[in-house]
DNA sequence: TTTTTTGTTCAAAAAAAATTGAACACTCGT
DNA sequence: ACGAGTGTTCAATTTTTTTTGAACAAAAAA
């Protein structure tokens, strides 16, 4: 079928520039573009797909997509439907910004900042190595320093999530 | 010189903490490691280094070093001061978080947001191209809401910046 | 001017991250 | 129990990103 013909071309093209956008959307994440890739199907579509479908449209692995729905699903972006053959698993984009949010705070960033306290907290303890106490000052400073940017971003992250839920 | 009498040892470990914390909290924000490790070798040096101490301390290359220190002005999160031989170049940290967040905001993520608002603009104008009209309030709905992503994302970045600058 | 010191650039190498695909596991229908 | 359909895992491969180091440029000292 030549594709000038055929009623989807159009739409075809828009998805491709949807899919896109959220290449580089998730990029700036950090995440893999499959996984943008994937959730742009899903966004671009009115009805569930399945992993097939994914796996279809965007000529990727079984493997790919699989690992990329998961991630998705971790993160709260996409769902699980009941749909047609209960065999196979269905799947929607979640288009609620805050949830979206909130998941990828959850599982991007509260670990990292959780760890990073951690080692601040293992810092303190070693001060008391130093015997200088001018440069003790100055580490003592800049170690003190560095948990009050951790209690900021801790701080705001809830606010963030709020604002940008409508 | 054994390094277990050496009165800098206490120091040295850790400074090897601080830098692997900044080697971690860059890997958040998606940028080169080597940029953390050159941040952190500054943020424990109470003064000016030049990029050979940088080399030297990290045992990196000399490119990379010089490319890690260009960024880092270019963030806004590592500065050039005089210092003693006028012939080298002396660095310090920026320790102002709000400072380098706001360049984090303005190098990173702005011209990110840009494109995708480029991009979205493209997309409304391809919305004719559609005949069915129940598609085409589908995807009308889906790249409106993407719109309003954006615009919220464009106002939130002020206010962050606001909020972790003290 | 010539040499030395300081720093940048960029093609090539190395390292890290993402993707593939085949093997495996599970479940349903027969 | 067996075979077909769905989905996951992970070692191997591919792709992307980062790092290196040698060549180059600029500027000061000799």
């Amino acid at each position: 079928m030549d594709t000038q013909d055929c009623p989807t071309a159009g739409i075809q093209a828009i998805d491709d520039r949807l899919i896109s956008f959220f290449q580089d959307g998730v990029k700036m994440l950090g995440l893999p573009r499959s996984v943008g890739e994937i959730f742009g199907v899903l966004y671009c579509s009115p009805k569930p797909l399945t992993m097939f479908d994914i796996v279809d449209r965007l000529s990727i692995s079984k493997g790919s997509a699989s690992q990329g729905l998961k991630m998705l699903r971790t993160l709260g972006a996409v769902r699980e439907v009941d749909y047609l053959d209960d065999r196979k698993t269905y799947f929607i984009a979640d288009v609620e910004l805050k949830k979206i949010v909130g998941g990828f705070i959850r599982e991007e960033i509260r670990p990292h900042l959780k760890s990073g306290n951690q080692k601040l907290k293992a810092l303190t303890e070693e001060l008391d190595q130093i015997d200088d106490p001018e440069i003790k000052e100055f580490y003592e400073e800049r170690i003190k320093r560095l948990g009050r940017w951790s209690k900021k971003t801790n701080l705001v992250l809830p606010l963030l999530q709020k604002f940008l839920g409508e």
